[in-house]
DNA sequence: CTTGCGAATGCAAGGGCTTTCATTTAGGCA
DNA sequence: TGCCTAAATGAAAGCCCTTGCATTCGCAAG
């Protein structure tokens, strides 16, 4: 930082400096404990005053691991993974992985590109997050033994393995708990495509199982969206009798039926309750407030991590982890 | 992918299988239109049927360019830059970039740290979105020479460049809207920090500059929320004389307003005019949609871009951009 | 003052690619 | 056919680390 070094500094610069061999520098990034105290002060002292930062990619490429991590993601804009997404990413930040993030927009091209880059970087992991892959792409990652965790969904068959949460468990509990609460005719606004029909065939399962009449209902396209709600409470409202309780599949579907319910003049839940599902934080900040499904993003990140951690030290790994789910109740229902 | 590689294939399989040496195939990766077509057809042929994808840390080592673009943001969660960035890092990607993304949490010491992990993979840029670096950073992406390029802000002294807009034109222009909509008693709800200070003060020094006398206001801690919004509602309704426009530092607190607004009975914008930042998708879906102001966050990205794609060439590259803003006008204001 | 042994360090061979410079090839023209 | 030039390709020297193995050091025990 003080000299005026012409290039940047490298690990042979810091070593002269500290008059050690660089593999000396190297084993005090590396293994910090085998390094002598003595001699790990006067490498510390070269690293401050060269302003020193090792060339990961050498390493990487030396040692064969990356230390990076790509997160896959359908896109970040509306997304209902969000938190749990930045928790996943401070726990793996924690373990000192970097993390790549990628979007594939729902758009299977894009990620078969994307998924290219991020094995050209040679990641120690590629993390999928609500994302659907095709088959070409589950055989690429396949074939090139690259650690892969699928989360918010648990797939029967991984491509690697799964960390998640059961979205059919979810629709039974969530029948569960509208029955327990006494709600009668409840009407269901599902999300299109796997885990929001698991979801919604879950709860019509329960639900009928229980003895109730199966539930009349709605799909609508993800991502999902407030305006979806908002229009989706007109169906509702013709409905006849009216339902008592919309399940939602997201909470911006919950706070738009909420919304328009109100400007009907609607009580919520006294004449209509709702449920969604997310537990975004402003299912908590509404008034009324939501009665959400909470996912733990942060439990989710710290097994993902935990995965990871012990794959690299070559133990077996359970291919599903149940990170389980929890129906918070809050005014709204 | 057929051939029972036992490990992952090199450029020199590929190679050796397409008859070409090593530096030929380099070339067909990195410049295509000096391979013969004849030879570019053998070597397609030896990866696809090898599986081969390159290796970018070794790439990158060789080259000394990482093609990795380190993208700071302050949180994902409940983000207003989340728009902005999707398009950002659809910008980049197309340009052949990989986007790292990590999250300061507004937190000076992670931001070091992930300085740090950024700097050690040579990323050939740091984008920083609104991010607030302090003195240690800017000096240690100074001295490493990396490009940087600050957006969403459009600071006085970048750190190296800044591609953004002018918080306190946006005020002043708000100000302007609103005297030209004839609009009276106006409101801030303004966001502590910098920028969101910048926008009052702009939106203060038009309107008085303007003959108004100096608006009433509060301010909130950011994240700004919806809840905020829901609570600095009640603030306002104690005013007397209330508000007859409140200009929100965000389409969340403009949001929070509308809505306890609605609850309150008042009509919007009959009673009470609202006027957020951001123009979250949300704010057009809303009812009354909300007149919210707009940054082109795919303009941004294309010009964060641009000005790496520049760079790389070793032209020069003005300081500052101005991407501008524009207000969208809509229902409730 | 040896000897022995674990702890600390050094040596040097890669890891997979890019790129400069040199060489070969192909094509056009006399 | 022969020559010249441009296009295409090849050879090999790095890029900056990590790590297995060899060596040295320091110290306790004999």
């Amino acid at each position: 930082m003080s000299e005026p070094n012409r290039k940047t500094a490298r690990l042979e610069d810091v070593a002269r400096l500290a008059q050690v061999s660089s593999a000396t520098v190297s084993r005090y990034f590396n293994s910090p404990d085998v390094v002598a105290e003595r001699t790990a002060k006067r490498i510390e002292d070269a690293i401050g005053r060269l302003g020193y930062v090792p060339n990961l990619m050498a390493g990487g490429l030396a040692s064969n691991r990356s230390k990076l991590v790509a997160v896959f993601v359908p896109e970040i804009a509306h997304s209902l993974f969000n938190d749990a997404i930045e928790e996943m990413v401070d726990g793996l930040s924690a373990q000192g992985y970097s993390v790549m993030l990628a979007m594939t927009r729902a758009n299977n091209a894009r990620l078969s590109k994307l998924v290219d880059m991020a094995l050209g970087r040679r990641v120690d992991a590629v993390i999928l997050t609500g994302v659907v892959s095709d088959r070409e792409t589950r055989d690429k990652l396949r074939s090139h033994n690259v650690t892969t965790i699928e989360t918010w969904g648990l797939p029967a068959d991984p491509i690697d393995v799964a960390v998640g949460f059961s979205h059919r468990e979810v629709g039974r509990e969530t029948a569960r708990f509208a029955r327990a609460k006494g709600y009668n005719r409840p009407f269901l606004v599902s999300a299109s495509g796997g885990r929001g029909e698991a979801r919604r065939i879950g709860f019509e399962d329960a639900w009928t199982d229980a003895g109730g009449t199966k539930p009349g209902g709605v799909e609508v396209s993800t991502p999902t969206s407030f305006a979806q709600g908002f229009e989706v409470f007109q169906t509702i409202r013709a409905q006849d009798p009216m339902p008592d309780l919309i399940v939602c599949a997201s909470d911006w579907l919950a706070l738009g039926v909420l919304f328009a319910a109100r400007e009907a003049g609607l009580q919520v839940p006294g004449d209509l309750a709702v449920i969604g599902f997310g537990n975004l934080s402003i299912a908590a900040e509404m008034r009324p407030a939501i009665t959400s499904v909470n996912i733990d993003g942060e439990l989710l990140g710290r097994q993902a991590a935990e995965v990871l951690r012990r794959k690299a030290l070559g133990e077996d790994v359970p291919r599903h982890t149940d990170v389980g789910f929890r129906i918070i109740e809050r005014d709204s229902a």
